[in-house]
DNA sequence: ACGTTGCTGTCAGTGACTGACAGTTGTACA
DNA sequence: TGTACAACTGTCAGTCACTGACAGCAACGT
């Protein structure tokens, strides 16, 4: 065994140095800025502060985030990118609805997991910069969800807006069951929200 | 009659002076950005040259609006505004689909005679400040939305979600409308097209 | 061992946005 | 009609998000 295969098997066991570092350096940045945004509130916090407690220049903060507000939206960004990516693997047999609340399973139990998720969503509903930015995240992941779901029906959602409209009312319904499922304190009934609303859009979009 | 019976009489036929000169400075202020946003596109220009091209001073511009990209919005926001009151004014005896429908003939036909509304959408679309804008006035419009169908229905938004799936669905389907309206070179049926997807949200939502 | 590639900090600069203050003008009221 | 008040405006100084350019350094392939 020579020394490239060595290296070789470590690559495609983990990845190499540089990308350790960097997921390493994105993480402790997002870490400072929440202890930082949970202290103070997102917009009392500069982002030369942020990238002061994370041991970085503020230039290479904007290597990371290409705007501040979204190092405050990463957990939820990764999440959405756990749904779509669920989504495109879900066996073609099941149905829109069904395909989507199988795909949130994942991403839901993440999220119970999360135990500053309230807080974290205060602090976004209380920023118009955050609430702005969070739609437009939220627009283009609906156009990736419009995309593989116009694919598992076989229409393209430029042409049939059936897709686009699945996509955008279950993300529409999902904010609601999220809202109301920290309202009533967090209880463990996530899932079943979820699955109440597959049901109730089943009912309207399918039927 | 007395000065100051005239003064009120007046004052109930067309608003004062300080009034009328606020909006026609606004008006002003629309009118240089968006001659400034044709010829350099809505980046280029900087809030100084719209202010002074609308010979008022930078300070002013945001008297009158709470960030730049409320300038290039606001059209479509006076549209959106039309929108909600003429739904709240809707007999209420007609259900949210046709009143959606009905509430949308005024702010369609307005779209239609604006010329420029093509390039405008382009300018929005490949400006990411300007999507997320966009998207959060959307969001806020919904929410509206959802108030007053609420309201119509009988229902509280906060509680029973449908109300707000019909608004976020609506205006989802609204957009493709448009965006599939203006591809095809703005025709004379958009009014057409907004009642076609009154008759899919129908079958889906309704039936 | 060595050239290449990618990541980083430094620096200088632009432009959005804000608070404070003072001057001016529309407005209400005596 | 004069006068106190309120609303609107410009000026000024300042903060902060964000960017391009450049040079140094560390990781990677050969």
């Amino acid at each position: 065994m020579t020394q490239s295969d060595v290296t070789a098997t470590e690559a495609r066991v983990r990845p190499g140095l540089r990308e350790r570092t960097k997921a390493r350096t994105r993480q402790e940045l997002i870490d400072a800025a929440f202890a930082l945004f949970a202290e103070r509130g997102f917009e009392a916090c500069t982002v030369d502060e942020i990238a002061d407690a994370a041991d970085v220049s503020p230039r290479t903060f904007f290597r990371y985030f290409a705007v501040k507000e979204d190092v405050a939206l990463a957990r939820l960004q990764d999440e959405s990118d756990m749904l779509v990516h669920n989504l495109a693997t879900r066996p073609a047999s099941e149905p829109p609805l069904t395909a989507l609340r199988e795909a949130l399973r994942e991403p839901v139990s993440r999220l119970r997991a999360q135990t500053d998720l309230c807080s974290v969503m205060k602090m976004v509903e209380g920023c118009p910069s955050l609430v702005a930015r969070k739609m437009a995240l939220n627009g283009a992941r609906e156009e990736r969800l419009a995309e593989v779901l116009g694919a598992r029906m076989g229409v393209d959602p430029a042409v049939d807006p059936r897709p686009r409209l699945i996509a955008t009312t279950f993300m529409a319904g999902l904010s609601q069951a999220y809202r109301s499922w920290i309202d009533d304190g967090l209880p463990d009934d996530l899932q079943d929200r979820v699955d109440r609303l597959s049901e109730l859009l089943r009912g309207g979009l399918e039927g």
